[in-house]
DNA sequence: TTTTGTGAACTAGTTCACAGCT
DNA sequence: AGCTGTGAACTAGTTCACAAAA
């Protein structure tokens, strides 16, 4: 961890998961903006990229602080370093892969992780085969009972569970133990976790069945997300 | 009751996302008290088991149906079944996986589908050396100058995207032209689709910035989703 | 002028609370 | 008694619209 810049939420009010959500679309669009080298924008031109209304975006922003000028839009530099330490990128953040199947090796090979400042420092699995043997990309796999040792070692702030349904409860508990206080879980079905620990859900099976709810209903005017 | 397949909604009302998904999740706690010869079930039980009110339970499904008896609760087979008519899965939903990287592998041998109905019957790449090799599981890698004619062929309902983003929005437009109606996209940024056609996003560096993010902020008493 | 930041108005989604069925 | 189905009340999230700043 970096000295501390307090983000300087104003006000300690709570932020919505979907404006968390968004501050990291508005960030990778920075990117691109930057990467053109465009100078400013506008929040009416920023909304108009992905479907979305500026003053959402001017809002999402506020919470944070005042970054935009009046008359001008945002300087993309500068908007772009702030969003980086709102989500707490500034200091690379570190993450571990629990699960060396097809999807947990695809996952530590990801390309978007690592560049945008996440560290796959990790990847494990319970199976004997496996253990000792590197993803394509490079990262070893090492032995689940090695969990505990390599996490507090490597600093893990975040872990992924890519396991069997039946696994997820059990590594989200010694992962809990560890000290994990946010994780990204692959596995379909429910899992619980204490309080103050953060869990969010990419459930693949839901995600294809809403769109064949869709489907079967034919809805014709449906666009995004 | 059940001889006819139209999903009775009653009123022809706009259905939300998250009702989408959640039909989804129900389902699948059905199939475990089914699987476990549970006979019936309550919204109150089944609401206990997720995070979830049994008001909201009640109204997800009242929107489709009276499928509960007053004083039982819901006959857990024939709601399931209700469930699965109604999110399209009795007739089998045929998909494609665009995209033969790790991640494409990963999700065209992502045992969660085949399981719940789906049927992956085909899998992409325009690179030379990847055609005509096989996934682990079994599915052979098609030339992406074939796409159309194995789509129609193949009666694809849903396109599964894992493709670089530089690459997402020539295979949208490939998939829509090919009269592709739901696609589920894994590659980072906006993709545009016509009306009617629905898009979703699973965008990884998302899930886990925001993870990041409240790590950031020290956001103490979050849990779920 | 342009464009931000923000209260006020609106819309969507959730939960409550209870009548009514079994 | 127990539990559904649902209007009414509430909460969260979005959009409008405009004063204030550059």
């Amino acid at each position: 961890m970096t000295p501390s810049n307090k983000v300087g939420l104003r006000g300690g009010d709570q932020v919505s998961e979907l404006t968390a959500s968004r501050l990291s679309v508005y960030l990778r669009c920075l990117n691109a903006l930057d990467l053109a080298d465009v100078k400013t924008v506008s929040s009416r031109t920023l909304a108009e990229q992905f479907h979305l209304n500026a003053a959402q975006i001017r809002k999402d922003l506020a919470y944070f602080g005042e970054f935009g000028v009046r008359g001008v839009g945002y300087y993309v530099k500068d908007l772009k370093r702030h969003l980086r330490v709102i989500l707490g990128l500034d200091r690379g953040v570190r993450v571990a892969v629990v699960g060396a199947g097809n999807l947990g090796l695809a996952l530590a090979d990801y390309p978007g992780f690592h560049r945008e400042g996440f560290e796959i420092a990790a990847l494990f699995d319970v199976e004997r085969g496996k253990v000792g043997r590197k993803s394509r990309g490079g990262v070893r796999i090492v032995d689940m009972t090695e969990f505990r040792k390599v996490i507090k070692r490597e600093n893990i702030d975040i872990v992924v569970l890519a396991v069997p349904a039946a696994a997820a409860q059990d590594v989200v508990n010694v992962a809990v133990a560890a000290g994990i206080r946010a994780l990204l879980n692959f596995a379909p079905g429910t899992l619980k976790v204490p309080r103050g620990v953060k869990l969010k859900n990419v459930d693949l099976t839901v995600s294809l069945e809403s769109l064949s709810f869709f489907l079967a209903r034919g809805e014709s005017d449906e666009g995004q997300d």
